[in-house]
DNA sequence: GATGAATGAGGCTTCATTCAT
DNA sequence: CATGAATGAAGCCTCATTCAT
């Protein structure tokens, strides 16, 4: 009866498993990724997601009681990544300098359009579903948080002017970034044009008046 | 020549209503709008859409034969709303303050929550099926060009910088309203000074230096 | 109440559009064949054959009142077309030749992988629903009679063996051409050699020894 | 070369048991064979067979992955055990002896007339589609093959003209053979009498002249 | 008489999920 | 732990049929 859960305390050690379990676990959220990307969440069946990941479909539910949980782990994943990449402006001497060239980057990366998509999958489920809306919100403010950060920076060299309120501005930038994102979905004529501009425009909205 | 249409008073037959067909059809795309903003496209069955539209599935069908079809049209008929508040910028002398007035009132608007949602559902929308992309860009351009004829007026009068490019002004503005459109999405504290940064943000960007 | 079926003593004559609406109805008809023919009885809907016949789906619901209704009056119909075809054999002055020439004919005729399919639907409607298969027996009787007769005729001239009994010769030519027209359905290479052997095979089953 | 399949004892999870599942595919197949004869393939539905077979629909899918794909397969059944028949007549010493025990045996046993039916079916579907007739052709010519070969040995014997050519005459018998099995699924008088008579008169055809 | 408009019932198929092995 | 097997509920769509015009 009580042999699956038997005295957990006579396991010495890490439970014998717990790599293996990661590593399959990462292995589902890829495939998901590849899924969802392909044709979002509703429209991903967990049979799909399964055979993608190279498993059968009740091994899924050992890592994911639920669709919706899986769901939501990978919006979590996701948007650490995204902090992630905030995180690479640190080392960025200038806030716009480095603004510009991860833009550049990602620009370049062939798997933006799938990425600028999930980023669009993670905003619409949001708005849809109250539990994705607060784990949004809540990794939104360490982002805007890291961000704002760089941005005191980018005042405190005069690059970035003094009179605007860091904090607010991240949230400014962080939404018009995704505005500019979104485009990356579609086909259009010149991606890095795009973003160059987008990056450009921000610019001229942050720098000090002369 | 106009043999097959010729004399339709010789019509047989109970004659089309098409007064009553225009209504329905709009009474069938409002009850999707509503069902589309609650849940999103995907999970949106036709039963809930006809049920809400008073109407039964297979009523629905003679009026769109396909589910995708409906939601095309809505698509459509969303982007055109989209294309009206644009034009109503033309009425202001200023872009930038037009652009204040339009944000206030949309942002003032209750339903505004969920036509920031149905814009997410689009956009997403557009980066799964090409066939909406196609559609999108389409009204995107048109948006676009009545935005650029805006920004060119506002460079006439001396408010908008000279070296800025309209078109491609237009597109960024565009991208980043979107951007800050989608946070209407989730409850964030303060909308209305969200907005009001977001605007004073585009005003910095775009104004003349001195 | 009465209008309907007012007082039709007080019209003189045939009813105003019998003939209109007899040809309207063997228009319907036309078109159930080419469905039925195309894709089966019950593949076939109603929409396609109204459509087929240029006419509405309600305005066939008046000349069939239901569906089965049609499908029954497209057997008798065909089945009708059997009998005339076998009377043509009368013409012929010996029996064996003259199924030999409509064999021949029927073989070349490129409408035949059709109307042996339609044959095949027929039969099997008949194993299906006790109606058809009255309906399909009748027919039969009056055919197998007048293939008969001339089997009397062959065994009259020498040609056709005397101790044949001439109405159970007539069920089992009927039942063998049966067999052999459902082939003609199939991509078979050679059907005029097949339906020739057939005809063989018939003739030696029915003549007199020697 | 042999990775992915090697050592399937170390295959984890639970065994496939290919016993149960081939005994459910049976026990589907022949729920499957009762709605068809009931009501022939396009007028039983998933929800009618697997009702009949004690399964859930969505468990009718695992085993079939479409409803054709089940038809198919019960055609594909019904040639092979039309083929078994056939084979019988090897162990009769004379071709038209063993004609007349098979027939007389297949004439008395009940559930001939379901039998005839589903032939007629099978002859049916192969009109209408080109898949079920390469089916129905492949399995035709194995039939005539093994048909031809007791033909052959009849003429050997010389009991059958010598004339005839055996996989010709084969196709023409089993062709007849069709047509008279088509009427076992009507009410007629005497069946018994009738596939003597049958028979008699194949036998009329292939015995050779005096 | 003929058509447009509407609909309940049902068709095939897929889904997320469970449970014994 | 992982898999095979099963399933109720639901999804999209089509059908034969009716009825007001």
């Amino acid at each position: 009866m009580n042999r699956t859960k038997a005295s957990p305390s006579l396991r010495r050690g890490r439970p014998v498993n717990a790599e293996a379990r990661a590593e399959r676990r990462q292995q589902i959220l890829d495939a998901a990724h590849r899924c969802f990307v392909r044709r979002g969440f509703h429209a991903s069946s967990t049979a799909e997601i399964s055979s993608e990941a190279g498993i059968s479909v009740a091994g899924l539910y050992q890592y994911f009681p639920t669709k919706q949980d899986l769901v939501t782990a990978l919006i979590q994943h996701e948007l650490e990544a995204d902090l992630a990449l905030i995180q690479q402006l640190d080392r960025a001497a200038d806030l716009l300098e480095g603004l510009q060239q991860v833009a550049m980057a990602v620009v370049r990366d062939s798997r933006t359009p799938q990425a600028a998509h999930l980023r669009l999958e993670i905003l619409a489920e949001a708005a849809r579903d109250a539990g994705t809306a607060k784990v949004f919100l809540a990794a939104e403010r360490r982002i805007n948080r890291a961000l704002s950060r760089v941005i005191r920076k980018g005042q405190e060299q005069g690059s970035i002017d003094r009179d605007l309120d860091p904090m607010a501005v991240a949230e400014h930038i962080n939404a018009f970034l995704d505005g500019a994102f979104s485009r990356l979905t579609l086909p259009i004529t010149d991606p890095e044009a795009f973003v160059r501009g987008s990056i450009e425009l921000i610019r001229r909205a942050l720098s000090a008046k002369s």
